[in-house]
DNA sequence: TCAAATTACTTTAAACTTAAAATAATTAAG
DNA sequence: CTTAATTATTTTAAGTTTAAAGTAATTTGA
């Protein structure tokens, strides 16, 4: 009897479909900040989001990367990375290389330019995250980043079974 | 000393950059299943994945909605669900009709064919979710749903105040 | 009433995305 | 040694995205 009506009242959470319910709010919520973001980040420096990741993954290799090494970090595509380096080059803000020894790759490095605006990005965009998450517990974040973490894990085994792939967690 | 010792080890939780850490995490988390969802959407229904999430909307509105209305819960912009629409009428999913007693409003309503195969699509949809998520448990879903709903909230508080929106929170 | 503002939608241009095909360079195998 | 695989990147086509400008239709207000 308590059963029906719990079910009648909307399925409060007797975990009808709590797995869609988590993914569409995780969709929705991931949307919203990203918008903001991606806004905030033309407005002020006049670069995309994806450029902007393109940047942070090359600052922290300061000998550049490989376009492929660049794809599987972005988890942008090969097709996609030739043009958003290319737009990046044609901004001054990094640097293509053929390597000599296999004429087949091309290293992507970021120029001075390219290093001290990123610099000023980064700062910029972590600040805005903190300003967001300010009235969040610093131990609600943290299980966040955990469970969050045990549903990537799942994602790459699970999808990694269908699609044979590699297991990089990061 | 234990502190120290906590913060010399990577940064452990001490919040030196937890905000940001979690953000990548959710972006790259997000991406992955999409990637994956949106494959296999692809595959066996042959949509894409805004295409399936306009019929999702379209589904729970029998009696069809305004192009705007369509656009606010998808979270796309107008000028992209012309488009969108334009496509999923060509393949029969859905029709448009313009409203008679005002006739710039666009309304656009499943067909019987949209909506049988829309709920073929949302069974599957659903299913790889659930796949996805069969080893979380339940209270933990639940509580990853309600801290993201506090950051979703935190984003529509502060970027409507920065950006003069009205403020929707759903 | 009727010009101006507003509303609903469409169009446009540049960037990004995916998947798939194409090109070029290197390595492997017979 | 030389053709066949493999590897790294580019190109292509269809679709999506954002932002901004454009087009109708309706409302407002002087």
């Amino acid at each position: 009897m308590l059963n029906d009506l719990e079910l009648a009242a909307g399925d409060v959470q007797g975990d009808g479909k709590m797995e869609l319910r988590l993914w569409l709010r995780l969709l929705s919520t991931t949307k919203l900040i990203s918008q903001e973001l991606r806004r905030r980040l033309r407005i002020e420096f006049n670069v995309t989001l994806p450029q902007f990741d393109v940047l942070a993954q090359l600052h922290r290799e300061p000998e550049g990367l490989r376009l492929g090494d660049l794809s599987q970090r972005t988890m942008v595509t090969n097709g996609n990375i030739t043009g958003l380096v290319e737009r990046l080059e044609t901004d001054g803000l990094l640097v293509r290389e053929r390597l000599r020894e296999d004429r087949r790759v091309t290293v992507a490095r970021l120029t001075d330019q390219g290093r001290s605006e990123f610099e000023h990005m980064a700062h910029a965009h972590e600040s805005w995250l903190k300003e967001l998450m300010r009235d969040m517990d610093p131990a609600v974040l943290s299980s966040l980043f955990s469970h969050i973490s045990e549903i990537k894990t799942a994602a790459l085994t699970r999808f990694a079974a269908t699609d044979e792939l590699d297991g990089a967690l990061d």
